[in-house]
DNA sequence: CTGTTGAAATTTTTT
DNA sequence: ATTTCAACAG
């Protein structure tokens, strides 16, 4: 079989857009794929088709949003070209080669060519890279500093500065306008949040620190630069941009300096699934792309493979509620199916139930728990339901929320070994100390200060006289730092003697100490996956890993669990079986984003995206009756009204049940709009009787 | 200067 | 319910 025989039986499974698609030639291209449509089998077949026609994979750029899509996609590519290799035995396919493909979130690559180019932006290569927290800790020591503390009305809190700061930096525009624009009750205090991000920026580079954002900057001023960036830019030949319409300005612009003409430059994503505005990702990318590359194609995919046709009716309706979007009308072949589901709830308590009953019921009709999910907007709406799952030993894995990486033991422990990389890291180095009875903030300052006038050698603190309460620990922690530093075990002993270390702390600190020193335990089985103590730490702050079961090791093919997820964590996923839970008004929108009509939208793209990961069956649920406001601490309860992103025309496609009897059996007696909207149950009236004791 | 205690404010999504 | 802040004792 001829070469171009085997890449046509390759590309045969694709429709005619996809094919285009992966077929398409040098000019910049704009894949619009919605939701479902075979956007990853596309840009699998587009990168192993550029492989086959002869591009060196090591010159291959490939942009996702999780390193998870990245692997997987790579994965894929090997197996297409796998199966290139066997239709077509004389083809010059370089197949072996395919994991020096460059893979990873914009952040990831960043890092990436930084340590290699650190020298070009005046950068440590042994820079440390800073997650959120530790930006928010640095941004307070200066707020602190400044005197912006004592302020007689309340100066923003810590997280709000960041996310002041971050959205200048990302969609890169100046400070008023952003004020004006998203955060109009700061706007008085212009002046000090000038003088705070100045501050915030030198001592980043005193500490040869990078946040995520700066990760993004640098990475562009590099690509600036006249030598450097030609460099850089000589890397690559084909460039893949999965979600782009998540990205942001500075992404874009990195994208088009990567590529000022568009050659070689490969973009995907759908409008309608744009939820990240939050970190300042645009819209306006994906919608203008043609704009900035006149001679783009766009290619639109249309054809689902994914949902049935029911469901597809039902989502197509929501997402018609959009204001601006590209009109795109999905379909699919699979006709037969369900109606999708909506329930209506008593209270969270008969919600969870009746979720539960339904996965249990799929699982014994054959769908086993790993191709089921339930959905919610934000973390702490699954905490019901875990605990019902818990009890009845239903085996789950939670994306989203809290990672494990976040908790403070396991934060603590990292410190250590941060400060060893890097001991110019204040954060880190202050948090270690910190630990240390007798080190509060101030003596821990100073200790980094001598750190780093000795250019961070260790010995500088051999002659520091520890106050007594740090007397017996002190001499241990300098010996630990000073193995650490000096790598004289590999990383999984580093983690080890580490954990030795802090474990007495550990004990003295927390009331459940067990489950925490546990968690270090496994911390010190990944770290035996890594290849150096710098990757480790660089890996785990840009990708931690997304659920607390995913470190325990490669997962055991035959168990069984199943899935819950935040939204945003489930993007680009799939399941047979799908479960919205909470999708009432103030959870779905978020009442926390409802304060512009943009917010609102992207509220609907949100839930869009959800009810879109169902195969097969969909189920939308709700609770009438909620017995405490958020964080109110009297025993307020509220009622809960639908989510009004399923108006009349979309619910005539659902099909409606209630938790309140089973169907059939509703009491004649009542009338009909109370048998609709329950009032009152018995578990409510147990559950008013039990705040008496619990 | 640290560490503790009690009062007050604050709650989304994530690289 | 949890996190953050201010005040005070050692």
């Amino acid at each position: 079989m001829g070469e171009n025989s085997a890449i046509d039986e390759v590309l045969s499974g694709l429709n005619p857009q996809q094919r285009r698609a992966a077929q398409h030639g040098d000019g910049p291209l704009l894949i619009v794929a919605g939701a479902g449509t075979g956007k990853t089998a596309t840009l699998v077949h587009r990168v192993a088709w550029l492989i086959a026609k002869g591009v060196d994979p090591g010159r291959i750029l490939l942009l996702t949003f999780t390193r998870r899509a990245a692997a997987e996609m790579i994965r894929r590519v090997d197996s297409v070209l796998r199966q290139l290799e066997r239709l077509d035995q004389g083809a010059t396919v370089s197949r072996p080669h395919v994991g020096r493909v460059w893979g990873g979130t914009f952040h990831a690559i960043a890092t990436r060519l930084l340590r290699r180019y650190a020298k070009a932006v005046g950068l440590a290569p042994a820079f440390t890279i800073h997650d959120r927290t530790d930006s928010e800790d640095l941004l307070n020591v200066v707020r602190t500093e400044l005197g912006l503390v004592k302020t007689e009305k309340r100066f923003p809190n810590k997280g709000t500065c960041m996310a002041i700061y971050s959205r200048c930096v990302n969609a890169r525009q100046q400070l008023a306008e952003v004020l004006a624009g998203h955060f109009p009750w700061c706007k008085e205090w212009g002046d000090e949040l000038k003088r705070l991000f100045d501050a915030y920026v030198d001592r980043k580079d005193d500490a040869s620190v990078l946040d995520y954002d700066d990760l993004l900057t640098f990475w562009h001023d590099l690509l600036a630069d006249p030598q450097a960036g030609e460099l850089v830019r000589k890397r690559f030949d084909c460039i893949l941009v999965d979600e782009y319409q998540d990205t942001n300005l500075l992404q874009a612009e990195i994208l088009y300096q990567l590529s000022p003409t568009g050659k070689g430059l490969t973009v995907v994503g759908d409008d309608a699934q744009s939820i990240y505005s939050f970190r300042a990702a645009t819209v306006r990318n994906i919608l203008d792309f043609p704009k900035h590359y006149p001679n783009a194609t766009v290619l639109t995919l249309e054809q689902n493979y994914r949902s049935t046709q029911p469901i597809l009716e039902a989502t197509n309706q929501v997402i018609r509620l959009a204001k601006e979007r590209y009109a795109k009308d999905l379909w699919s072949k699979r006709s037969e199916g369900d109606r999708p589901m909506l329930v209506t709830c008593e209270d969270e308590d008969d919600q969870a139930d009746f979720v539960v009953r339904q996965i249990l019921g799929h699982r014994e009709g054959g769908i086993p728990l790993r191709r089921q999910a339930v959905l919610f907007r934000a973390s702490h709406h699954s905490i019901l339901l875990e605990a019902e799952l818990t009890r009845r030993n239903i085996p789950f894995h939670k994306y989203g929320g809290l990672k494990f990486i976040e908790t403070a033991h396991v934060k603590d422990l990292m410190a250590f070994l941060r400060l060893a990389e890097n001991p110019r890291d204040v954060v880190a180095g202050s948090r270690a100390l910190e630990l240390l009875p007798g080190i509060g903030p101030t003596k821990a300052r100073q200790l980094m200060a001598m750190l780093a006038d000795s250019g961070g050698d260790f010995a500088a603190w051999r002659e520091w006289k520890p106050p007594a309460a740090a007397g017996k620990l002190w001499p241990k922690f300098f010996a630990l730092v000073e193995d650490l530093a000096a790598a004289k075990t590999d990383l999984a002993g580093q983690v080890h003697r580490t954990r030795n270390f802090y474990q007495p702390i550990l004990e003295d600190r927390y009331d459940n100490p067990r489950p925490r020193a546990r968690d270090l335990e496994q911390l010190e089985q990944i770290a035996s996956r890594y290849r150096d103590r710098r990757t480790m730490l660089a890996e785990i702050t840009l990708d931690p890993p997304a659920s607390t079961q995913d470190l325990a090791g490669p997962p055991v093919l035959d168990d069984d669990y199943l899935v819950l997820s935040t939204i945003h964590s489930a993007k680009g996923l799939e399941w047979d079986a799908v479960y919205v839970i909470h999708a009432s008004d103030g959870n779905i929108p978020s009442d926390m984003a409802t304060g512009s009509t943009e917010e609102i939208e992207e509220e609907l793209r949100l839930f869009y995206v959800a009810l879109t990961r169902a195969k097969r069956w969909l189920c939308v649920g709700y609770p009438l009756r909620y017995y405490h406001y958020p964080g109110s601490f009297s025993d307020a309860h509220g009622y809960g009204q639908l989510t009004r992103f399923l108006p009349e025309r979309a619910l005539r496609l659902f099909r409606r049940a209630t938790t309140t009897a089973p169907e059939g059996e509703e009491d004649e007696d009542l009338g009909e709009d109370l048998a609709r909207e329950p009032r009152l149950s018995s578990r409510s009236v147990r559950k008013r009787t039990k705040r008496f004791w619990s």
